[in-house]
DNA sequence: CTGCAAAGAGGCGGC
DNA sequence: GCCGCCTTTTTGCAG
């Protein structure tokens, strides 16, 4: 086995192989469309059956992080993948991607290859996004006494062993309360955070004198959380969405 | 805007379209590659600024599921993407994906059409896993004294409302036991699952007399975890990897 | 580097 | 459909 130009010797012969690393083509995802079928091992074992396939080669050697992905006709998550850094290898009769650090490896026997080309990957778009949870928290951060009046914010991501508080607070009362802030839904697993900081706080020395109590905040609250929310009585819940917020929207 | 016939006017002109939709082609993942931006809006909004694109669109009119992905050249994850049931619209001089019922929207300008393809998908192949937590569960159970001499199961993946507890058992001493799995590595998001349902049990009058404690079974725990477990006198971690529990290795 | 939680999470199984 | 959670999660961010 060796380094190579991409390509299986069977897939892909010698003069093909310089089309896809011909002069000049520095920059380049491969994309492989084809019926094969795979095997990868690392993380677990699994085995791909017979199908048609679309690979992308993020080839390190031109441009890319050296990530793979391949994607059957359905669902919007590959079938299989190799993390940044995977090296394309060569077999007799099959492609090889290896990530010795990770001891992973992608073994993939094409039986029909439909076609395959080199698209430029020169330039790299920039992703903005506007609307996410850390966007949502901002506002809340500004907006405090929307949660609660009288509610003053001590610290924003205030650590603890048990992991970041959202916003620590103080209530008019002068007494401590946790917000946990989620964007869209508040399940289970929010609630189940919330606790974990409280009882954490209650711990500490320096806050259980100040009978610490949580807050969630979320535009919505599923059904079986807001049960158990019920039998919290250190736990409310409090409804605020995005659009709650608009900066021009001041109530 | 009407519905298509997958490409832009600009971008494709009608005899390529055509090509693209051919007689007794019904199965196509459309690989599109060029210099694109985009625009999606639903669940957030964003905006993916000017760069080379691989967009595979597993159209639901020829065998796929409506799903798009687009990729940059960098990630394995995609920069944009459109859930399964995506429509393809057209506009005068970009591509719109679309999807009504969920409110969301991706638009993509094409700069310059580098290539584009369509790849057969006329076969899915199936996709087996060994290894998973699944499979680590089920040895598991079959093998309850790996955890703890004595221990035996009540039941498997026992539902309360707080959620489902991965192996519900008494111990020795007929008391009870929550047990936690986890394939890979127990960090503060298992021990928050665990004491989240040793909590529901203790509030159950079935169970509370039993004096429920529990037990996170894992190969690894993660050190800052470690250090909050050993606060917790009714909680307790138990080694235990994929290799430990192989069938032919009983001891 | 580790730790931690969000993500436009996706996908799966259960009810 | 909602609900709960695992994922070869991946990605990003902070200490």
């Amino acid at each position: 086995m060796k380094r190579l130009s991409p390509g299986s010797k069977r897939a892909f012969e010698a003069e093909s192989r310089r089309q896809v690393f011909g002069a000049g083509q520095s920059a380049q995802v491969l994309v492989l469309s084809c019926r094969a079928w795979a095997r990868y091992s690392g993380r677990i074992d699994a085995e791909l059956g017979l199908g048609d396939l679309v690979i992308l080669v993020k080839d390190a050697a031109s441009g890319g992080d050296g990530s793979v992905v391949v994607h059957g006709p359905l669902l919007v998550t590959p079938r299989n993948w190799m993390p940044a850094g995977t090296e394309m290898l060569e077999e007799d009769d099959h492609l090889v991607f290896e990530h010795v650090a990770r001891g992973e490896r992608l073994e993939i026997w094409i039986e029909e290859l439909y076609s395959r080309s080199q698209s430029p990957s020169e330039l790299s778009g920039s992703l903005t996004k506007l609307g996410a949870e850390r966007e949502f928290s901002d506002r809340l951060a500004m907006h405090p006494e929307r949660i609660e009046p009288g509610l003053d914010i001590i610290e924003r991501e205030y650590r603890t062993p048990a992991g970041p508080i959202d916003l620590l607070c103080r209530d008019r009362r002068r007494q401590l309360v946790a917000v946990e802030v989620k964007r869209r839904l508040a399940d289970n697993s929010a609630l189940r955070q919330l606790r974990f900081y409280l009882h954490h706080l209650e711990q500490m020395p320096e806050w259980r004198r100040r009978r610490p109590r949580g807050i969630l905040v979320a535009p919505h609250l599923r059904r079986p959380t807001q049960a158990l929310l019920n039998e919290e009585p250190r736990i409310s819940f409090v409804r605020l969405g995005f659009e709650d917020l608009r900066t021009d929207q001041p109530r």
